[in-house]
DNA sequence: AGATTTAGTTTCATTATTTGAAACCTGAAG
DNA sequence: CTTCAGGTTTCAAATAATGAAACTAAATCT
């Protein structure tokens, strides 16, 4: 019985089955639930109609499969809008879009992952899906360890515990210790790199956001293709990163926006 | 028994939270809830315990408030990849930009309303905040009437039977009888007009993405402001939006996107 | 300081909902 | 016409949710 997954009741078990249709990333038959399900037929087959019931869920009569629905969008609106750190910190990256001509993330940590609540493109080349709510694992992304260098320990230690490391690249540190040193680092310096650690040719600098009280409530990063710069040459935005984040942490602290 | 709420148990009622705490649109306390909240304290109470368990809620110790969660935006972002038009409609529409160097808005209607799935802005500035999972009436925008008009009957008459007319400005039709008029028209003609009916100073052209079976599955909008462009001049982007939608449309039967 | 109010939390017997094995549809395939 | 697979319903038993009331902690009043 690990800490993970407490069942919280028919609440719980409905909620599992909506992340059960996320997971298939396609809409779903009946049956195609049902064995990923831990629950008998009957059961399963009654949380999805009260799911549906709740528009959490839509049911397509032609071919008969559960996709999730649209109350779920509405919902993530008004949480993106109330409860996350975008709708204040967006004018300042939009100068900074402006200022440097690259693309910027915003993440929030969130359950030990990243959580990109925000991105804006320079002027707009091809690409890309709505980044909004795309989750991403901290421990090699740039975004994500600078939010980990600034977490509190105990947060810090159940945000690496509760952690699968899987090496996306050859770059991607699984190494625990390595990883603690170079959050140390990136304690002192302010700054964190990906180093094509998530994403082959891509790479990124990050800075974290840090609210007046010492405590992380984001991160910033300028990601970018190793055609397009340098690890080195990202180093250039380095200042206009570490300003904006902290005039980001300054106006969030204002909206006493949560820790 | 009205069709409208069908209190669907205690799923039902955690979600009725959700959407309770949605609505204040801002962190609240509990007591906040409290008295919006048809349910006792300790129901209440052990509802919101519940919802935090499973981090559709998230609750800031600093100040004692809850506000929406992380893991609705993880489900939203799945949502919108996989059971909206907009992965499928994205080229398209960059496309369209690119062309008309205009603001282009993709909606779906979701329980009577117009639910925007995505928003594409033209190179430039100012505004805006992520438009997805954003709603608005159906019958006084552009997008709106583009799928009511293309409705099937039983369908159109619940998405108007259930809807509350609001005159948001004084352009906005309120009367039944002049909505089905201006429906038929649209029908006729395949391009919907929103003529600063929502919001004034902002005008739109609208066409609705039809699948090869005939059923609406979105509209597609040009939205600008009265500044920029008269009504009749919106008139340009007739042709580009229209074989926009038809492409669309074409595509979104290819993928067997749910009518 | 002590009393009083307010906000949040817990208890526990009662009540209502959920559960799931099994039976039952229904249309398609053999 | 049988069999089968996917889907749906039933109903007594098992379980989880309920809510009045009691309780705690902190703030506010006297």
């Amino acid at each position: 019985m690990t800490a993970a997954t407490k069942s919280d009741g028919t609440v719980g078990k409905a909620l599992e089955m909506l992340d059960l249709v996320a997971e298939f990333g396609r809409p779903v038959r009946f049956t195609d639930i049902l064995v990923k399900s831990p629950h008998p037929k009957a059961t399963s087959y009654r949380l999805l109609q009260t799911l549906t019931n709740q528009h959490m869920l839509e049911f397509n009569d032609g071919n008969g499969t559960y996709s999730l629905g649209g109350r779920l969008m509405r919902l993530a609106h008004a949480a993106w809008k109330t409860a996350s750190l975008a709708p204040i910190a967006r004018p300042f990256i939009e100068t900074l879009v402006a200022d440097v001509g690259e693309t910027v993330h915003l993440a929030q940590i969130d359950q030990g992952q990243v959580l990109f609540v925000d991105k804006l493109q320079a002027t707009d080349r091809f690409e890309t899906l709505a980044q909004v709510g795309k989750i991403a694992p901290a421990y090699c992304t740039g975004v994500g360890k600078a939010m980990l260098a600034f977490l509190a320990p105990k947060r810090l230690q159940l945000a690496m515990l509760q952690q699968a490391y899987f090496k996306y690249t050859p770059a991607t540190i699984t190494d625990v210790a390595s990883l603690e040193d170079e959050l140390e680092q990136i304690q002192v310096s302010g700054i964190a790199y990906d180093r094509e650690e998530h994403e082959e040719g891509i790479i990124s600098i990050a800075a974290p956001v840090l609210s007046s009280n010492g405590r992380v409530i984001g991160a910033l990063s300028i990601a970018t293709s190793t055609t397009r710069h340098t690890l080195e040459g990202l180093d250039a935005f380095r200042a206009p990163l570490l300003e904006t984040a902290e005039k980001i942490g300054a106006e969030a602290t204002h909206w006493q926006f949560p820790a």
